[in-house]
DNA sequence: TTGTAAGCGTTATCAG
DNA sequence: CTGATAACGCTTACAA
């Protein structure tokens, strides 16, 4: 580690060019069998590794993509006193309620599904959490270093995001197309919404349904409210204009609605809920006020995230294909790489109804 | 991003020499403001962005840290069909006992963390998963473009993760010390093992206590049944020389053993597992089969994953700092980098007993 | 405070 | 199949 070995370190150990060092690396099938033999011991009794800013510089590509997400647990980087283990282990009880499972899972298999389709093209995946307004970090570590960028949207400032966008292309994920010029990857909220609907309607034959709903600035939101009314309105049941309450898609606020439901008087025979953790919160509050479920009142809820499967009953819900989101993103970027004249994209990945105990389906 | 302008398209715009603009962005304080300006505009007048590679070739130092992991999920790039919403949505029954969480989540909070103590130090993260044997990948598009690397244990092949130690310091976290070159972060199994034992054996009075283990040559489970030893040692209990069962570390084979268990006569009064997964697997077998817990049986955990906390009972557990994993192997890199010659660190994370409802701390 | 110029370690284009 | 050699775009002494 000292004295880092370069490919003139190589090359004269090896008796070749630099050239040649280049291509055994590169095009191997250029280069003779002996010839090969030679550099390759070479590199391994120097412990040569090519430097990739080099290779990047001299080649005009980077060889990786980044991946932008939003700093989803609000850690702006604390003080950050690293402990360490010495004396006693601390115990302490932790009662329930205490813990917000976060977005992690999502960006998680956002993550893995980007980083397998960008491995089956040889690239590497850089990530960067933005954090903050100024979202600088995307600009001064990642834009420069990647052939293209993954965002997850609403994640880097709009002004910064055409900036970048001159340079390499970009794409957004789970964003709303605001006629922009990026691509985009989507998933089928109203689709997927208004079959999740459809089936508590005509399966289940409920009439009495109400949406649950989250943020009201939410893309995705909107989308799967949509969903709602048109499963509505295709049973022939009049749908109504605003969801009957709206949480901020957590678990805890979903917990203040139930109760809210259960304290307004009788709880609509169906709850379809805008997503999982908004559901899971419902199903606690009601469960704890005594009511049944499914017998007593239908759950649904909307992502597919692991703790809607871990609940009891488990929740029905509408399955977003997270790693495919990652996938399709990378698949996009390097289409878009080969041909930077295509139209803007958009795609739209199908959903998954999955039906559990919370609906009934399942004993 | 047609003609991709460059530090000398700024300079001319600028009316300024390259070197000016190089040093706007990297010591803004050694320019006037009205240079600054002046360059500043032109950047956002061109769309320029500054190229990694050059940057990194130019100063020697690639501004970002690699991280890699193994291919928990074993998805190993398969055909990789992306599929587009068309037509109706699939709805299908989701029976119970299908889906095994993966190892994601651990992977997941050691990035998170990774990634903001790199940030702290305005470093990029780059991520890269180790398939099959050979693990070229980590060479080839890792390696030479980061400045050190963080790498769970038995990731890498161990020929070339010696290969590449050669020329950037590596950070191996939950690894044994296995008396390598290499700096090592892991997390007091031991202690906090035994810690669990010996609240079980105290506070809840019980002598009949079993392990539940892991696979045989798992480092992890090694020490962990060593802490088990230790705290029904300390109590004066005669400790066995091997677990009662070993699993695999699933939930799967958990629920596997939990039968065994019960087939197998009187259930021991306390079982201490080896890791979450299969306690809570353990706990899927004795429920099933009418045991109470913790009435009947006391079960412990080891890992502090979501899933255990949202069992019913919910698993008391020996919580691992998971993202302080990949904080403490940032930290411990950047202090390598900052001093090559320091002799090979071992950082030991404490770790947290939580007391919940599986061990009957809790209603 | 600003400019000049010498690298940084590859890749790629041509010859041979 | 192999070897010169010119980029690649930026950082950084060293001068001015």
């Amino acid at each position: 580690m000292q004295k880092v070995p370069t490919v003139y370190d190589v090359a004269a150990l090896a008796g070749v060019s630099i050239a040649t060092v280049s291509r055994v690396f590169r095009k191997p099938h250029e280069v003779s069998q002996a010839t090969q033999d030679r550099v390759h011991a070479a590199v391994l009794d120097l412990g040569y590794v090519p430097s990739g800013s080099a290779r990047s510089l001299a080649a005009r590509r980077a060889g990786a993509i980044g991946l932008c997400f939003p700093d989803f647990d609000g850690i702006d980087g604390g003080p950050a006193p690293i402990a360490y283990a010495d004396g006693p282990v601390d115990a302490q009880l932790d009662p329930p309620e205490g813990v917000e499972p976060s977005g992690d899972l999502y960006i998680s298999e956002v993550m893995l599904g980007t980083e397998l389709e960008a491995w089956r093209h040889g690239m590497a995946v850089t990530i960067a959490v933005a954090r903050g307004e100024r979202g600088t970090e995307i600009f001064d570590n990642l834009a420069g270093r990647v052939d293209g960028m993954v965002t997850l949207s609403r994640t880097v400032p709009e002004r910064l995001l055409a900036h970048i966008a001159r340079r390499i292309p970009v794409v957004v994920i789970a964003g709303p197309r605001a006629g922009d010029e990026y691509d985009h990857i989507g998933t089928d909220n109203v689709a997927g919404m208004q079959a999740m609907t459809k089936h508590v309607v005509d399966v289940h034959g409920i009439r009495d349904v109400a949406f649950v709903g989250g943020p009201a600035d939410s893309p995705d939101d909107h989308d799967r409210f949509e969903g709602f009314r048109a499963g509505l309105l295709a049973a022939g049941i009049v749908a109504p204009p605003e969801p009957l309450l709206r949480g901020d898609f957590t678990r805890g606020h979903g917990r203040i609605l139930g109760r809210r439901l259960v304290e307004a008087g009788p709880v609509p025979r169906a709850l379809v809920c805008s997503n999982d953790q908004t559901a899971l919160g419902v199903l606690d509050a009601l469960l704890a006020a005594g009511l049944r479920v499914p017998d007593d009142v239908i759950i649904t809820g909307f992502d597919g995230i692991d703790a809607s499967e871990m609940s009891r009953p488990r929740i029905t819900t509408v399955r977003q294909p997270m790693r495919e989101l990652g996938r399709a993103a990378v698949d996009t970027l390097l289409c878009r790489l080969g041909d930077p004249l295509m139209p803007p994209q958009t795609r739209t990945l199908p959903v998954t109804v999955l039906l559990r105990e919370s609906c009934g389906c399942l004993a």
